[in-house]
DNA sequence: AATTGCTGCTAAAACCTTTTAGATATGGGA
DNA sequence: TCCCATATCTAAAAGGTTTTAGCAGCAATT
């Protein structure tokens, strides 16, 4: 069963497509069509109930109404969390959303950029991975709506939504310290990208600036695609060879996890053996017990003010996407309170 | 600056555009196009950077290699895993995934089916909501390659993967009815939706098979649609009012979640106070002190089935979807230990 | 010499819209 | 009577691809 055309109510109402065209698309006075003509093919339209084919339209007009959102995995509660409101917001301004996961592997984001501009997309969200600066840069020079998200190419001029990943880390260990924890060891990732790279300075600084001596020994990196098992005994056994650590903090949610897990595993309590903030918030850390401490980021914010500036690109086809950066906040829970 | 088509290839090479498609299209044989200026032609394309445009593809071929998924809302774990699953089963295929949430809102499901029957998905893999059934029953009309997913509609002849509800609550209440439990509350959604009372009738039987009293006061029922702050409260003053209730079992992961935020609200221990066991498996419940029993369902295996069928749908024209039914696990952990 | 069959390629239509550049008809003014 | 302005509508192109139907050229067969 075919889907009715234009051309079927062309036929129909005994008109050509162009005037159905403009009926249809609004432009009916613009076009002076007359009124009674106009009701008739509003009229036939309901009645063959016609549903205009976005393909068509989309090879037409150059325009798809559908935003192309790339994110780390979709399946990540920071992300899910991200898409839904991206979701929304893209509604809102009568925009689809097709979600991709690279999984932080170049080839497959390298991919998905390819893939996405295949099919047309108007606009851009991305978390880019390490290697994906040269697509970006791509998609700037055919001066595709883009905005970044969660992370950065400091040398490229795009819009960017992030946050002050230096300030959050910065306040989080700070706070250990003032609790008194002298051993703090931080757990990241294997990774070169900016927010990762603040987020250590901030651990950095903040030891720094407390006078506490800062131990290469408490820095552990984790490889980003380890599993989730071999990912935890990494752990365990970073926390048996040092013995000393009193608080960790992590920089990722799921490292977070991995943690709670290791220091589970190893019969020690939070945060009576050790304390523990780390980055995002989700559910476990909020209701687990001890509930952990956390710096939390506005997702809700991040993923307005992403879509806002990509739409704003969109209108005002000039204007290179803003560079916004808000602030994460420090919540304080049991896992970082000093017995 | 445009895009590179398949015109300039020909131009470039000195050939028709339809010689172009067909050595693009690994027709080269077939359409007896000689080797020579089938290298050229791939020479060309590769030198020219061709990316074919699948909008116009899109068009000609009335296929778009793009599967909807409408889910309830792709912030839940459940669905964003699932989504992830889909993801990756869907881009072994070939195939791309345009993910929408109802949020359980009929209106809202309607116009996603409308909005991506516009868009031209080749086949859709659906998380029904109550009203949808007259726009399933249009999609198999047009015999668009279609899953129900999580849930189905008994009346529909469509193809669905879904869990044995009945059985996996049946099992969670037995095992609280043997732990020693004997009021045993059940909180669930005010919903009229197949899995919901599958899962009803689960608690119900097992009730009666281990002649344990029932008793409509320890059914609480909640409105989907509520905040959280708000359902929170709904349950503490469920709780509150039945003071014999000693287990509950709840039918969804926030469900569970608002029940463990009532109980610590209300300083109830689990599982000395009040046992629970509840649907769906997550960190929280995993990892959380203490840890939680779960009936939990088989997501990677959902969704790898579900792309299957869809897929397999989409190759052999004929097929109906197949009715798929899978196996909860319960997996016991603290929250359900008499102590 | 005419037919057949093969090889290697192409013209043009089709998919459904939007949009540009008119066409036609009517009435009014010179 | 002729021209112009206005109102109302339309033919046709364009967007990029796939695909059907078929054309030319040549060798082999009758």
């Amino acid at each position: 069963m075919k889907n009715v055309s234009i051309k079927d109510i062309a036929r129909y109402v005994g008109v050509s497509t162009t005037t159905v065209s403009f009926v249809l698309n609004g432009k009916a006075k613009e076009k002076r069509i007359s009124e009674e003509l106009k009701n008739k093919i509003l009229k036939a339209a309901a009645k063959l109930n016609y549903r205009p084919n976005q393909i068509a339209r989309g090879l037409r007009t150059g325009t798809t109404h559908t935003l192309g959102l790339i994110v780390e995995d979709i399946s990540n509660h920071f992300f899910a969390h991200l898409a839904k409101v991206v979701e929304d917001e893209a509604d809102k301004h009568g925009y689809k959303v097709m979600f991709c996961s690279t999984e932080n592997n170049e080839e497959k984001a390298v991919s998905l950029v390819h893939l996405l501009k295949n099919r047309q997309m108007d606009g851009y969200i991305i978390t880019p991975t390490p290697g994906l600066a040269g697509e970006i840069e791509n998609l700037l020079k055919e001066s595709k709506p883009l905005m970044l998200i969660d992370r950065y190419f400091p040398e490229l001029d795009s819009g960017y939504v992030a946050i002050d990943n230096y300030r959050g880390a910065h306040e989080a260990v700070s706070f250990l310290i003032k609790q008194g924890y002298q051993n703090i060891a931080i757990v990241t990732i294997e990774s070169e990208q900016v927010q990762m790279l603040d987020r250590y300075r901030g651990y950095e600084d903040a030891l720094l600036e407390h006078r506490v001596e800062s131990d290469p020994h408490l820095v552990k990196k984790i490889q980003f695609d380890l599993a989730h098992d071999a990912a935890v005994r990494e752990v365990v056994s970073f926390l048996q060879k040092q013995k000393k650590i009193d608080a960790i903090f992590c920089t990722t949610n799921y490292l977070g996890v991995y943690t709670i897990e290791g220091l589970r595993h190893l019969g020690k309590k939070i945060p009576d053996d050790v304390g523990l903030i780390t980055f995002d918030d989700n559910e476990l850390f909020r209701l687990g017990s001890p509930s952990i401490s956390v710096v939390a980021q506005p997702i809700e914010k991040i993923g307005k003010m992403a879509v806002e500036a990509l739409i704003d690109q969109l209108k005002n086809k000039t204007k290179r996407g803003s560079h916004i950066v808000l602030n994460p906040s420090l919540i304080i829970r049991e896992s970082s309170r000093q017995q």
